[in-house]
DNA sequence: TATTGTTATACTCTATAACTATA
DNA sequence: TATAGTTATAGAGTATAACAATA
């Protein structure tokens, strides 16, 4: 009983993977690469470091990943102005407007999921869903720290 | 509002990623390998055709899985009774007691996530989050049909 | 002729280690 | 000495195309 609950939660997380890869398909965009845009669209220009520790992946990751959106013209790299060991990653004008695009999308597709669910039950759905990420974010950082000091 | 529902749902998704991909690290397994495991638990005995379309990868890419979980004794390539030209995927012992080792620990993390939610909210949040995953279950495959079709 | 699985090739994501330039 | 980013190397996931054996 609980244990579908739990499944039915996965399943939209897998759901929701295959949909923005699907939606990427025939351009240079991939999941990760988006990410990177999508962290420079919330927290504005930052350096690969910022975005390496935001998205929890190796810096050398982040330098492929910007090698490719900066080829395909959807990032560039600036010089820093203080620190000149630092490059400031700066979303390109058009891929300013694709952001603004996903976020329109992404409200439309809140909006549409949320309609599938009885209105007198959202705030209710929302406040558990809001308990079990947080809930789940506690046992997964126990777990990496018991990792950790392992 | 309702995006914020959408963000938390995209959120435990990922954190489910992380932790599996966590409590993998220094065995021969990852989330894929996984996945290859957990249909042959959920199916039985199947070709790698059944696998590819149940994961809906490319025959190609289940063969390469199947070679690193069959080298590491997780699967075994038996013949096909009819179909001379198939294979016929079977766990082995170690990796069905590994399957119902990670049964278990699914249950109760069910069990420990669905107790972060108020008893009395329970029912009303799993049958919100069924009808989101059907809601966006049709809406991906629409897209996809859509995509197939252009 | 269609299907199952493999070989061949290529792109992407990810990590660690060593190195350069700068703090 | 420590940090930001790159070069080097490597493992893993994924896809398409061509090919063999079998239906």
């Amino acid at each position: 009983m609980s244990a579908e609950l739990l499944n039915q939660l996965l399943a939209i997380g897998d759901l929701m993977r295959r949909d923005m890869a699907r939606a990427f398909a025939g351009t240079p965009l991939t999941e990760s690469r988006v990410a990177v845009l999508w962290t420079l669209r919330v927290s504005g220009a930052s350096t690969q470091r910022d975005v390496a520790v935001a998205l929890r992946v190796s810096g050398k990751n982040v330098s492929l990943l910007v090698d490719a959106l900066e080829s395909a013209g959807y990032v560039h790299r600036a010089k820093h102005p203080t620190d000149r060991r630092a490059v400031l990653l700066e979303l390109t004008d058009s891929a300013n407007a694709l952001m603004a695009k996903m976020e329109r999308e992404h409200a439309q597709l809140a909006e549409t999921l949320v309609a599938a669910v009885s209105p007198g039950d959202v705030a209710t759905v929302e406040r558990g869903v809001t308990a079990i990420a947080a809930r789940l974010s506690e046992l997964v950082d126990e777990a990496a720290a018991a990792g950790d000091a392992t």
